[in-house]
DNA sequence: ACCGGAACGAAAATATCTTTCACGAGTGAC
DNA sequence: GTCACTCGTGAAAGATATTTTCGTTCCGGT
């Protein structure tokens, strides 16, 4: 019965701008220009809907017809007018638009985190935060002192990791890493038993230190031990003019960004460093790929039944 | 300061993802981290509408049955799955996304990372997923559940952290940032001293386990007593139809990234929880503000001396 | 005052979404 | 191996929402 989708008369020339498409974010724009050859009950409409997108795209034909106190009719033709087929696709056109304002106003991001801000705020600018850390982190690492470190690790005879804190974290996460691909690695923050260790390190031998500040004595001790017998030594800073490259042979400069009361500086420390060694260990991994493939996937194997009996559908 | 932290209402059952409010941008997230409970059909809706979110808000409820060879009913209950009323609300939020993607914010498609790739391919896509990660994780966070969890940690007479492998390094680094701020907190990574603690535990106190899997048995055991001592227990995990949320007041949830063989799931989840714990800590540091603030000056001041004679600027 | 026509809304007609229900595949118990 | 049972599934009934139709009202011009 219904032959074509294009109404034939209709009556009124200005069917919006002729064959306009679904205006994209145009539409107060649109809506301005539409407004002079409106009837009083559609400019109402017109008006909300260019008022509160957000709040329009919530309600049905009834509902906005109600709010605007005019009638379902009503707003469907304003619909047309405004370019789209009907209301379902102006309302879809205004669930975008209000989508897009409010991403748009997220940049609020910029200052620090102050004592009252909302929960959600924290959330975002935390975030925020962390992914500058990690975009200024890969853009400030040197890939040839990376890819020699990778080349030290992945030859290395044993490894230790040397970190304290914080870092001492991160100097476990990248342990428990090598290990979960064969190599031999132990991650030391007790100083006395790591310079016990180092002194036992010589050529063949990787020692990795990790620290922030570049100048913790208690790291900076076992790197220099392992320094001097010969191990290739590798540090990981956010200073790289600090005290601990003195002895190493390759330095990972880790990103220091701005810090705040609420926000310690070892917050995004800690997240460049994590990034910083897990590109080490992924270079690990492909340049002993051979033996790294088959240690994944049994550490994968042993682990998977530790996971309780219960699991999702495959 | 008062003693209002009540048990949530009535129910002690935890309110799983339940009273997520219907996400904005956080779709491509929430349906990765739901698709492992959902059934094939499901799965099915799920990926095309994260697939083409724009092709599908076009679409009817039948159009997109019939697209992915589903029935109607099915796109329904994925649709509520994924935290809308319906399916009208989800075609809402999909024209949103859409409108989002096509300005600018263009979420390039990441190519896994290959055996040979170069390094500097290896940095950037690393730090490209872990943003990505970060992203998806602040979008799926359910702020109140979150400001509960919060609010518990603030007023608890002293917190246990559960964690097990590389959750358990997120379990430490929390511990370490609540003692920083004056609080009384303990990690446990050892299954049987966990659960000896746990029973320790009683109103007032606080228990969080963190489990990417939110089925580890190590984990889930010292929850539950705790949960059965009358403690608030508050649940992060990557799967919050999990176990684990069986014994949590409060589930917070983490982001689940596609994995592959160079890139285990547990670099995105370890990422994905620190960053909650992250939130939680500076969460619990604005309402104990007043303690929190000399606490905090207090530890940097006694770390100071340790970090040997600068030689840059301070 | 009367006519023509446009504006408008009530209600019918249609499209779309939601719910119900029964079938069938898979699973565990016996 | 068989049976009872649960769960996933889609067909179709039921409920809403949208679009169309059509009659009424309100103007301005003659």
């Amino acid at each position: 019965m219904k032959e074509t989708f294009v109404r034939a008369s209709g009556g009124r020339r200005a069917t919006g701008g002729g064959s306009a498409p679904p205006a994209p974010a145009a539409l107060a724009a649109k809506v301005r220009t539409l407004a002079p050859s409106m009837t009083r009950s559609m400019q109402r409409v017109a008006e909300a809907v260019a008022g509160d997108p957000a709040g329009c795209a919530a309600l049905t034909v009834t509902g906005l017809a109600e709010l605007t106190g005019t009638s379902e009719a009503t707003v469907v033709r304003t619909a047309r007018l405004l370019g789209y087929p009907g209301y379902r696709d102006l309302r879809l056109a205004l669930a975008g638009l209000a989508a897009q304002q409010q991403s748009g106003r997220a940049p609020a991001i910029t200052t620090d985190i102050a004592v009252d801000d909302p929960i959600a705020d924290v959330v975002a600018k935390l975030a925020y935060d962390e992914q500058q850390t990690l975009a200024d982190t890969a853009a400030g690492l040197d890939t040839v002192q990376l890819g020699a470190a990778v080349a030290a690790l992945a030859a290395a005879r044993r490894t230790d990791v040397y970190g304290i804190g914080a870092s001492g974290l991160v100097a476990q996460d990248l342990t428990q890493k090598l290990l979960r691909i064969g190599l031999i690695a132990h991650a030391h923050s007790d100083p006395h038993l790591a310079v016990t260790n180092a002194v036992q390190l010589r050529a063949g031998d990787v020692a990795l230190a990790i620290t922030h500040s570049g100048s913790t004595g208690d790291v900076i001790e076992p790197l220099r031990a392992a320094f001097e017998r010969g191990a290739t030594t590798i540090a990981v800073t956010g200073r790289p003019d600090g005290p601990v490259t003195q002895y190493a042979d390759h330095v990972l400069t880790t990103s220091t960004s701005r810090e705040s009361e609420l926000r310690p500086a070892a917050m995004s420390s800690r997240t460049s460093q994590l990034l910083v060694v897990d590109c080490l260990f992924v270079g690990v991994a492909q340049r002993t790929y051979e033996s790294a493939a088959p240690a994944l996937a049994a550490s994968y194997e042993a682990l998977a039944h530790r996971h309780g009996p219960l699991r999702g559908r495959p």
